[in-house]
DNA sequence: CGTGTTGTTGCAACGACTCGCAACACGGTC
DNA sequence: GACCGTGTTGCGAGTCGTTGCAACAACACG
């Protein structure tokens, strides 16, 4: 890590693409370095609301665009289909997600290696590991049913 | 299998809950048997409207959710998020979805069995195969990008 | 420090669902 | 065949996210 400021060095890697610096670029980046966990679209819209009310939900998704093209995030969806975004760098990871509570779990790159490994082996496939969400039943739950 | 017909079947056991058979249901079951493949939920609702323009699309949502329960559709999400839909009884399956030209294949149960496995042992989670989505690059868009 | 190019913004409309609620109608019963 | 309880429907409103477009503004250049 450089002593550069995280939004100095995004504000560089936009302009280094010919794309440019604003106030709302400025506003989501602040949003996004105070935000732990996953974070979904939604979510995103409200707390840029909080600090700007004038802020409009098609900025920030288009600039969420933007930063995960660029590296700094990387998004899934939800079990119900919804937008979840997670700052990087983190270490990449899967979720599990539980269909009958709700809850959420997060699993190791290296866990679902396997799958990446026969994926790419069997059909040249390369799995996008952070967009990887796993529907089903957590050990509680399925106990549960029985 | 019986002689009996698909819809009397799905009938006698919707009336075996203490639910019902109407016409809008079994508008939207004909439709679903004469559907190949995945199925958006628009789709469904476009292709019930075709049959008869009358159809709201909450209806078709709202059986959609019946027939899954009763185990005859299950549902997955496409890599944006909208639901997609496939018909049972077919052998069980995964999705791979490529990020980069918007095809999609479909997996074996047992191809991802490694991870069905070890997600099982490691976390006592129950994956739903069938609402796995795996986004990723193809092949083909792997290649291109060198 | 003007000026022009072009990436961005805000708006409004749209698409895909979801939900609450009152009217409706399926189907078991008398 | 009328009756009635309750599952369903249709509607309207609402949420989440996307898109087309005209006005705007970042910023490179002279």
């Amino acid at each position: 890590m450089t002593g550069t400021a995280f939004p100095e060095t995004v504000r560089d890697q936009l302009r280094a693409r010919g794309l440019r610096w604003t106030p709302q670029r400025r506003l989501i980046l602040d949003v996004i370095t105070s935000a732990r966990g996953h974070v979904t679209g939604s979510e995103f819209v409200d707390r840029c609301r909080e600090r700007d009310p004038d802020t409009t939900p098609s900025t920030v998704y288009r600039t969420l665009d933007v930063l995960e093209e660029l590296g700094y995030l990387a998004h899934s969806h939800a079990a119900d289909g919804r937008e979840e975004y997670h700052v990087l760098p983190v270490a990449e990871h899967a979720h599990l997600h539980c269909s009958a509570c709700g809850g959420s779990w997060e699993v190791a790159a290296d866990e679902v290696g396997g799958l990446v490994g026969s994926l790419r082996r069997d059909h040249g496939f390369a799995v996008d590991v952070a967009h990887l969400t796993i529907a089903g039943r957590c050990r509680n739950c399925e106990a549960a049913r029985a």
